[in-house]
RNA sequence: GGUUCCGUGGCCGAGUGGCUUAGGCACCGGUCUGCAAAACCGGGUACAGCGGUUCGAAUCCGCUCGGAACCUCCA
């Protein structure tokens, strides 16, 4: 463990303040994240949630803390709302496409697993399936009904929101008041099942036509919507885990109803620190796919969004999302991405030049108190905004030290290079640039260089720059710096 | 309608009582360069509006205006 680990401070959603971390066993962490139904593509939306708990999961590693990252997927969609209530959203893409449910759930699998590799995301240590534990949901259903926070009714089981509130406190996540809740509940479907509007589904009575559906001790039928991650957190964290993450717009009901379920069933509150990322925004709307306020990741990859000038590199994309806060809404917008591009370029460059720097006999700058501004961002909160214009004066500084403006001795020069690799690459996932030493290439830009070089000493300009222009048609940017010329 | 949150300079985006005029991008001036680009140095514009608390507020309170999330599947 890194000395800096103790000076983590997490916001806790429960408290609504931002609390000392300290792990319910020394030295590791229990971490649950929410993962995608996979009944279509993941757009960038449910990326930046994703990314954001990638980097809490990279920095709780980086501080040395063994961590278990369980990331569900849910192949049982959720019920869908509008015409068709009542029936299962991957059923109902299923028939839409004629397609088994399995199929529909394995293509958007790969997908966003090929999505999450683009961005660098690491994967979690378990990534379970909702299917492959109706074993465990039925068991934590049985478990709900013994404890009596729970009833029958006509094939279906309801969670008792009333009753359960008696004991514990129902809306301790969201922050809202039974009373409130009561009052503003809406007439759906099945409602004359449930004792009281607030009751939600344990497991849902499933009609003839439902495709996915499995035998219970109350028939055939399928698991409600809220209780997957209770049963999986349960089963691979523990009845009490540390962190449990997700987006701002699952904390009512789906994280209530999961404390509620988790109470009921095992007795004590399941999460200590419950922790939401915001919303990335288009059009400063929240992006939703079921409103088609959305942007899918290949769009933005391969440029061919109407909403985007160009394409992005997902690290570029990535960079943008670390330059805000994971608790603040973030503007989606061209104009954005291609700052952050060319932010994320001078970034790169600069950790390429510090491998070259010349060392000094003594340094100019406090590296070790830079250093430290990096840990102290990070640990308020996972404030990577702040880390990212600390590395900036990072970047400003070795352009100094390159330019003869400051100096560093070697030791500051390992420091530096050291730590921005470990902040850059391992804490906020930037994959390192690739090497551009294509064998074939670099010996024919020498060549050509070498030429464009005595050009310029026999003063014929209008040839050095033929060249000049003729490669950066061909995208090589050359530059003349005071030690001889680059390319890249 | 109810609950909660937000409104920062041209754009993105940190900061939450009294050195941050954070940082990135853009812009202007300078250095360097054959000219550029890059880099470095310097510069400007800000805290939605109104009122209040305070010795002092972008930061606390109230009101107004504007926007968002949730209350129903959603990262």
């Amino acid at each position: 463990m890194k000395e800096q680990a103790t000076a983590l401070s997490v916001y806790n959603t429960l408290s609504g303040t931002k609390e000392s971390f300290k792990p319910l066993n020394e030295g590791f962490v229990g971490m649950y994240v929410c993962g995608p139904t996979v009944y279509s593509n993941v757009h960038l939306g449910n990326c930046r949630t994703f990314i954001s708990f990638d980097l809490v999961y990279r920095y709780l590693l980086h501080l040395g803390y063994k961590v278990r990252y369980v990331r569900n997927i849910t192949d049982v969609g959720h019920l869908v709302d509008d015409a068709d209530q009542g029936e299962d959203k991957i059923a109902k893409k299923a028939r839409l496409e004629q397609l088994e449910p399995m199929e529909i759930v394995q293509m958007y699998t790969l997908d966003f697993h090929n999505v999450m590799q683009q961005f660098n995301a690491l994967p979690p240590n378990i990534e379970p399936t909702a299917t492959g534990h109706l074993i465990e949901q039925i068991e934590m259903i049985q478990d709900i009904l013994d404890n009596g926070y729970a009833y029958e009714s006509n094939g279906s089981v309801y969670f008792d929101v009333e009753k359960y509130n008696e004991a514990h406190p129902y809306g301790a996540v969201s922050g809202r008041k039974i009373e409130d809740l009561i009052a503003n509940t809406r007439d759906l479907d099945g409602q004359d099942e449930k004792r009281a509007p607030l009751d939600f589904a344990l497991w849902k009575n499933a009609a003839e036509e439902h495709i996915m559906k499995w035998p219970s001790p109350w028939g055939l039928g399928f698991p409600g919507w809220h209780l997957e991650c209770s049963a999986m957190s349960t089963k691979y964290l523990g009845e009490t885990f540390d962190i449990h993450g997700g987006g701002m717009d699952l904390k009512f009901p789906h994280h209530e109803c999961e404390v509620a379920q988790g109470t009921a069933a095992n007795g004590s509150t399941p999460v200590r620190y419950w922790m939401h990322g915001n919303m990335l925004t288009l059009n400063r709307k929240k992006m939703s796919k079921s409103t088609g306020n959305s942007i899918s990741p290949d769009e933005l990859f391969s440029g061919t969004s109407d909403l985007m000038e160009k394409a992005f590199d997902p690290m570029v994309v990535r960079f943008f999302m670390m330059q805000a806060h994971y608790r603040s809404t973030l503007d989606f917008t061209s104009e954005a991405l291609a700052a952050a591009e060319k932010g994320h370029e001078r970034l790169m460059e600069a950790i390429s030049t510090l491998q070259s720097l010349k060392a000094s006999n003594e340094s100019t700058a406090d590296v070790p108190s830079l250093v430290n501004a990096f840990y102290d961002a990070m640990n308020d909160d996972f404030n990577s905004p702040i880390l990212v214009s600390q590395l900036f004066e990072a970047v400003k500084l070795i352009n100094s030290v390159r330019d003869g403006h400051a100096s560093l001795t070697e030791a500051d020069i390992d420091l530096l290079s050291t730590e921005m690799a470990a902040f850059v690459y391992d804490v906020l996932g930037i994959r390192p640039a690739e090497e551009k030493g294509e064998t074939r290439l670099s010996p024919v830009m020498d060549l050509i260089l070498d030429l464009r070089k005595q050009a310029r000493e026999n003063k014929d300009w209008a040839t050095s720059d033929k060249i000049r222009d003729g490669l950066s048609d061909a995208g090589i940017t050359v530059k003349d710096g005071k030690e001889g010329t680059t390319w890249s």
